[in-house]
DNA sequence: CGAAGGCTTGATAGACCTCAAACACAGTGG
DNA sequence: CCACTGTGTTTGAGGTCTATCAAGCCTTCG
């Protein structure tokens, strides 16, 4: 497991090493989605963990009129659907958003490695614990503040997570975000996102790009976005960059 | 305990009656809260979780704007700070809406607790992940539903979870649900609550009094509401009330 | 080079908010 | 028993943020 991102996985989440190496040894060999595939689906029991190892997911709920919301985003290091374990149906969809490597922890194994390392349930039972922190966090994101707000926290909460999972290139990140998906992310149309995110470009706080994002001015968008990266808990620990960096050469042109 | 609310720590969640009677002997004497009274505050870290044995709790996150998103209730049988075994400070703050009583469980007790009865750990961890999905559940609502749509789904919520807690009375529930606190819940203003709740009245599906609300057409209101009680999970697998019983005589008047 | 998907922009409409005031109702004190 | 007070409900008028509809443009990729 040569992936930057797996550190999340030996060092992260409290996990002394002998029980980060005995979960790095019950994943078996990853397999490979492509962009908009379905990782995991609504309704289905699955009978087996995904870890995503590399690339980037989403989290959607589908609604009857055809629109979809967007629950959360799935980064390296993180569970597609951790809760299957003790939850099943699976009560949304997962699906990739690039390609994306997955690797697999059956349930049969995933039980008798929590009752070996019983250390090991409690750093996943933390996992969930969090991810529903930042549910709650996109809650209130969409329910009281406007669409200018709204953006700019999330692509701050973006920018930490990558960051806590080392894939920060400069003061920014190279992720597939359109617009329509921000859209469906934060409860917006693409029109309105398109127009908000014009004018957080003119105020040259963020630029988003198909393929990246470059943040210009991080102390700017985060007061934007009135963020406060406190719910993330350890999941972004990391440093938070330093006042004005004009770091963004390499993704801006 | 002598409490019916406590039908869910000893029947619900999975737990075999071993377990549950090691946890309901591990829990302290209760200690009652007022309606307003604050039970677990945002920024705390605390060395013990409160069980919420009988009464009604809501958790909040107050903005810098002073306006307050309602992230979900707390209904008899539920941990109001389950997380803060886990995960501290605590990160939002739960408050009493009418006279409750609490009884602790300190961290050092739960501890053992889980070490010496494994599948409590699991039963507890279950109950997070069911947190979490009513939190998808209000994103979702919150985002994409408009605010007919929107309260009926809360009303339909609530209804079944109070099944569960074994608290309904015929087909409505005694809540101190004010205007107000359903504004904050579903991220609208207290006027046009008023103006929905009076469509939702004036179209024979559900009435909303200070201390009570009386449900006059379940499959009218559910369907108003495109209510699915799945994402509930076991927190809910009673009975669903039967096609349009007219048994609201004793909440109406 | 043409197609497809995503981005951009304009004009119009609507759901919900804001401000403001009147109205019910329960509990309190005289 | 009745004013009194406070909290919560109800109603009206006007404003705004965001959605909707529609069309043109750009970029990427086979």
């Amino acid at each position: 497991m040569p992936h930057a991102a797996l550190l999340r996985l030996t060092s992260g989440f409290d996990m002394t090493s002998a029980e980060s190496v005995a979960y790095a040894e019950a994943l078996g060999t990853p397999r490979t989605f492509a962009a908009g595939e379905e990782i995991a689906r609504e309704g289905e029991s699955a009978d087996r963990c995904a870890v995503l190892l590399e690339g980037f997911a989403k989290r959607t709920r589908v609604q009857a009129d055809g629109n979809a919301q967007i629950l959360s985003f799935v980064l390296p290091g993180d569970m597609c659907d951790l809760q299957t374990l003790l939850l099943n149906p699976f009560d949304h969809t997962v699906s990739a958003l690039m390609p994306t490597r997955i690797a697999y922890l059956p349930h049969a194994v995933f039980r008798r490695l929590i009752v070996q390392h019983p250390g090991l349930a409690l750093s996943f039972w933390r996992e969930s614990l969090i991810d529903a922190a930042i549910f709650r966090e996109w809650m209130v994101n969409i329910a009281t503040r406007d669409a200018y707000t709204r953006l700019s926290h999330l692509l701050c909460e973006i920018y930490v997570r990558m960051d806590a999972a080392g894939l920060i290139d400069k003061l920014g990140y190279g992720l597939p975000l359109s617009q329509q998906l921000l859209a469906d992310a934060t409860g917006l149309t693409v029109v309105h996102v398109n127009r908000t995110l014009k004018r957080l470009k003119n105020e040259g706080l963020v630029t988003v790009r198909p393929r990246a994002v470059a943040i210009h001015d991080w102390n700017g968008l985060s007061a934007a976005g009135g963020f406060n990266p406190a719910y993330l808990h350890s999941k972004a620990v990391r440093k938070v960059p330093a006042a004005a960096p004009a770091a963004d050469q390499g993704l801006m042109h």
